[in-house]
DNA sequence: AAGACGGGGGG
DNA sequence: CCCCCAGTCTT
């Protein structure tokens, strides 16, 4: 019954989970199938792993054909603006992400290609060692170590390891080095991820189908609870104000200074966002008669609650510290989640 | 070492 | 409604 430890036969390990993957992998449009010969291209294989940091294969689906669609190589994206990268982003989060792919882009261009190392990804904006190791092992067949989310709970499992992330992070890192194989390492990554999200998934995992339950600690012992991890703090509520201004049926769309909350996204006209309500006309584009509208949009970010109210006026502006978009072209305008809900809102009320 | 940084899905 | 998930960069 006590399961066998993957350590001390890391080829049975191995063995087990990539004939898994062979019959069960996961068909994703960044992928090559299990075992093929012909390597996955690094632009496609770079482009998915930053979208899925910190984000679900199905939210990363619709923008990875839509960006392969439109850029099908780093030096087409490279060569596109800012802004069309960023708007094509919207709604995927985590803005610095698609700031640093602009940025990366272009010093892949430049350099006439990706780095084909671990150490010479690492040094690509937004690739930190998750990223950089699963394209190193995944379009270049470098035997990396992989260790996303899901691999720290499959390790975590595996080795009953029941000390509480974040501390438990270097034994979880040091499980996984020694389970990596120098064969396949690409297959063998994406293999400990499709385990992680269709049999060992953080809730009501399936044991009974799992390949590798032979060598798992944790099976018949609670798995789900695993890994620990520590409490989170409650998210505080701040407050804002969005200014819907309106001329001859255009709206006035800003862009957010280039670093920070939403950094460099086009945007509804806003105060800051602060603890206690802030004063009407705060952060207001322009000087003019502000009516509340009685709308307000809830939204969630990554350490606080955000309530934002709607504030309005007319005006017969013909420009200003931003652009002037139609009402019915509001949908190309690139806005994030939180100034798209505000737009339906309004938009609703009409 | 800790905080900043989105959004969606499930119970 | 609250809960969960989860890499990189900055400070």
């Amino acid at each position: 019954m006590s399961a066998t430890d993957a350590r001390a036969a890391p080829g049975a390990f191995q063995s087990a989970l990539l004939s898994w993957y062979d019959r069960h992998a996961r068909v994703l449009p960044w992928r090559v199938p299990p075992g093929s010969e012909e390597r996955a291209d690094p632009y496609r294989v770079w482009l998915s792993e930053v979208m899925l940091q910190q984000t679900v294969v199905k939210a990363a689906i619709p923008y990875f054909e839509a960006f392969t669609m439109r850029w099908p190589t780093v030096e087409n994206l490279a060569a596109a603006p800012d802004e069309d990268i960023l708007a094509a982003w919207a709604g995927l989060g985590y803005y610095a992400r698609a700031r640093n792919l602009i940025a990366c882009a272009r010093t892949v261009a430049e350099m006439g290609g990706f780095p084909d190392t671990e150490e010479g990804l690492r040094a690509l904006p937004g690739l930190g060692p998750y990223t950089s190791a699963s394209i190193a092992a995944i379009a270049f067949g470098r035997p990396a170590t992989v260790v996303d989310g899901n691999i720290e709970r499959v390790m975590a499992r595996l080795f009953m390891v029941e000390t509480p992330l974040p501390a438990a992070k270097p034994d979880l890192r040091a499980a996984a080095d020694l389970l990596t194989p120098r064969e396949r390492p690409g297959d063998y990554a994406q293999a400990l991820m499709d385990l992680g999200a269709v049999i060992c998934r953080p809730k009501a995992p399936t044991c009974l189908t799992c390949p590798v339950a032979d060598f798992c600690e944790a099976r018949g012992n609670a798995p789900e609870r695993l890994p620990r991890k520590q409490p989170k703090q409650a998210k505080p509520v701040r407050h804002g104000l969005a200014y819907w201004a309106e001329s001859r049926g255009k709206l006035l769309i800003v862009r957010r200074p280039p670093k920070g909350l939403l950094g460099g996204m086009a945007a509804l006209p806003a105060s800051d966002f602060t603890d206690s309500p802030p004063r009407l006309g705060d952060g207001a584009p322009f000087t003019a008669k502000w009516h509340r509208t009685g709308r307000t949009i809830d939204h969630v970010f990554t350490h606080f609650r955000l309530r934002l109210e709607i504030v309005k006026a007319k005006t017969s502006l013909a420009n200003g510290p931003g652009e002037w978009v139609p009402l019915d072209r509001l949908e190309e305008a690139g806005l994030p989640t939180l100034f798209r809900k505000a737009v339906k809102t309004m938009l609703a009320a009409r």
